[in-house]
DNA sequence: GTGGCTACTTACCGATGGAGAGTGACCAGG
DNA sequence: CCTGGTCACTCTCCATCGGTAAGTAGCCAC
């Protein structure tokens, strides 16, 4: 359940439909496109250099591979190491608490690959009825 | 360009790490954030209007929370009722296929929240490190 | 001394999201 | 008869965000 280790007692609960509230802004965050597949990536391969990275999530700019990273790296979820050669080499990866992450990112992950064709289908559907309205 | 319309025919499996795959697309749409709130608060309490789901997600402009719907509806995820009524009268529900998504959204909502106060500190620590390197 | 490697950073610009006012249909009150 | 209120939008304006592409830094091979 609740992790043992609160260094001070936390508000009775944080509640995501609160205007303003934090939780709102780390959910927005965590299920960020970028996001989501970064951790899902470091999470399935392990630590990753960011060309490698960038690689792999086909289509991410320089600018928002990085901008990502800082942000999960600001969050405590991703760590990154400098080591200080020639060329520059960095390496990202998760850290216990972003490894937490895995199951409910994982779970998003496989429901959007096993439910695409219905959405698509929905669509198709949709896109159609809405036609013949216009 | 490529044409996008006959997606019948279902690929092996998608990738959402591939760029362009509907999944990934998918994917983004139901991280995203007055989508994750509003597919929450439907999973939770059953049916809702407009308003009341306005009242609910504290913060949405209208503007969002319509267009929010729309794209849940194309989607299949959500299916609007209207009454012919005056003054309107239209109620947002879950479809059995949105009903699939609420394990998912809920461990990821769940996560935020118990995890809110870790991330947070980890934020003050970074700041301070940053603080002290620039 | 030019080019290449790696990991960024910066500048620019079109797309997206939020704030707030307007719309249409109808009815209750004055 | 005219105003105000309800509900679900819809439109307009502006700020921020994301994508594209070019620049930066340090060192080495050619």
């Amino acid at each position: 359940m609740a992790t043992a280790e609160n260094v001070t007692e936390p508000m009775a609960s944080w509640d995501p439909y609160t205007r303003g509230c934090p939780s709102r802004d780390l959910l927005d965050q965590i299920g960020s496109k970028w996001a989501v597949l970064v951790l899902g990536e470091l999470g399935k391969h392990g630590a990753c250099r960011f060309t490698r990275l960038r690689q792999r999530l086909a289509g991410v700019s320089e600018k928002m591979l990085t901008q990502t990273l800082r942000t999960l790296e600001r969050d405590g979820l991703v760590r990154r190491t400098v080591y200080p050669e020639v060329p520059p080499h960095v390496e990202y990866e998760l850290t216990p608490l972003g490894q937490t992450l895995r199951g409910p990112l994982r779970a998003l992950t496989q429901w959007s690959v096993e439910h695409v064709d219905e959405v698509l289908a929905a669509r198709q559907e949709y896109d159609v009825r809405a036609e013949g309205t216009a």
